[in-house]
RNA sequence: GUGAGUGUAGCUCAAGGGCAGAGCACUGGACUGUGGCUCCAGGGGUUGGGGGUUCGAAACCCCUCACUCACCCCA
């Protein structure tokens, strides 16, 4: 085989290609009935971007980024995920002012040079919903409420809502440093790269899962504890507002996002239904990244879904969404050599009228122009040979059920109509 | 980036040093205006690639590539 496709990426093949279509609709519309309105945005931005504002230190920019320089020599990646772009195109174009507030969405294939497993891919797709201009709380937990009924509703199998607070600039540093403290006075006992993060990142310590750190840091001074007075009402109201919604969730006071510019409420959605991968949805508070970025100082919450990950669990669950129609409504038949043209005119007066046709030229013999239908999943085959061109007419045979007749074939949308309602089981 | 497992026909898999096979799929025919069934025939392969051991390698050894899973990381 001379060309196959780079590592980690994937050709998405009918049925799955069609699932997944209906799966981001189902998305666009989930986000759309909160009141979300959807941004396309570039898959490449500035470099500088993506470093700002994920942060410098972490896997993400570190290494995972397809980097390549521009025809005028600027650093260009393919994004690694959406939030940065969408905050970008929001400053860039004005969409979001201080008290007003925005909410938009974006969905898309996103880049990770990271090595392929289960769940995970060199390009993925995420659908991710932002909300700029407030800082309340019960944002937060509307915002929260949307995914977790979502996955309520679609029973998506063994999936738990984790949450935890970041704390805001006020409190966070003053945490880090004790933290920093803690880890040192148990250096001995941690590993490699926790030591290294110790310097560089500490708060992804807390992440770490090695066995031997696991002791160290269950009994590591909790974030929580620290949060100051209004991270800590923040935090508190949160969690009120989906207790109100009676909407379930964990504490989980180890759960740090992988992203610098978390501040306040972080939460994350798991599946054991997974494999080793089992985050499909997460999101969180940044309310320092719209100024960090050059834009005005505004708050903002979101959160993005991995659908690659929701199409496994939905798959499991049995609740992907299924095209309701046909692939095609009929395919049509030309009994001989003279009723090609009559083919061709009934073809393109169905489509005009809405109705999905192929045309079944270059089959030799009847029998065959049967199965070339059914391999088309069609509904009906039309059959049109020297009777039904005298007669301006059409054969159609619903291929399911077997039941067979001539109608007339002009006007179109008289048979369109046919052909959609069906003609029961009369034979 | 690290580790393990797996690569044989379009697909699922046999053959474990001695003729590369089966089922399904595909093509043609029995069957020239009525399908799904059946029967008959046929096309398909440098056994992922390269090197080595051997009289002889799909098989054993080395290298390489890919896939899968896990570590890591994350959606």
């Amino acid at each position: 085989m001379k060309y196959q496709a780079p590592r980690g990426v994937k050709d998405l093949l009918p049925p799955e290609s069609e699932t997944f279509r209906l799966l981001e609709e189902e998305i666009s519309a989930l986000f759309a009935l909160s009141g979300f309105r959807e941004v396309r945005l570039p898959i490449f931005e500035s470099a500088a971007l993506f470093s700002r504002s994920i942060g410098e230190s972490t896997d993400i920019v570190e290494k995972e980024m397809y980097l390549f320089e521009g025809k005028g020599g600027e650093r260009l990646a393919l994004r690694p995920e959406g939030t940065a772009s969408l905050l970008r195109a929001a400053i860039e174009h004005r969409l979001a002012e201080p008290g007003r507030t925005t909410r938009l969405s974006y969905q898309g294939p996103m880049f990770r040079h990271e090595r392929p497993q289960a769940g995970r891919l060199r390009q993925f797709h995420q659908a991710g919903a932002e909300i700029l201009g407030t800082n309340d709380p019960d944002t937060d937990a509307d915002l929260i409420a949307m995914v977790s009924r979502y996955a309520e509703k679609t029973r998506i199998p063994g999936s738990t809502l984790l949450i935890n607070s970041m704390g805001c600039e006020a409190c966070r540093p003053a945490y880090r440093t004790r933290l920093v403290a803690y880890l040192e006075d148990h250096k001995n006992t941690l590993c490699e790269t926790c030591l290294r993060r110790t310097a560089t990142n500490p708060l992804r310590v807390l992440d770490c899962k090695v066995e031997g750190c696991q002791a160290v840091l269950e009994a590591a001074p909790p974030l929580t504890e620290f949060l100051c007075a209004s991270s800590r009402d923040h935090f508190d109201s949160v969690c009120r507002g989906l207790a109100d919604q009676s909407i379930p969730y964990t504490l989980s006071h180890r759960l740090v996002r992988g992203l610098d510019y978390y501040t306040e409420t972080a939460f994350e959605w798991v599946s054991d239904a997974l494999g080793s991968q089992s985050t499909w949805a997460a999101g969180g508070r940044y309310n320092g990244l719209v100024s960090s970025l050059g834009g005005p100082d505004i708050p903002g919450v979101g959160l993005a879904i991995g659908i690659e990950r929701l199409h496994l669990l939905r798959e499991k669950a049995a609740t992907l969404p299924l095209p309701t129609d046909p692939p095609v409504m009929i395919a049509l038949h030309p009994l001989d050599e003279a009723s090609r043209g009559y083919i061709h005119r009934i073809l393109s007066s169905l489509r005009e009228e809405n109705i999905s046709a192929v045309g079944l030229f270059g089959q030799s013999r009847l029998k065959k122009a049967f199965v070339s239908a059914e391999r088309e999943k069609a509904r009906y085959i039309g059959l049109a040979g020297e009777d039904e061109r005298e007669s301006n007419t059409l054969t159609i045979k619903d291929l399911a059920t077997g039941v067979q007749k001539t109608v007339p074939a002009f006007p179109a949308a008289s048979l369109a109509d046919l052909l959609r309602t069906g003609w029961g089981a009369e034979s």
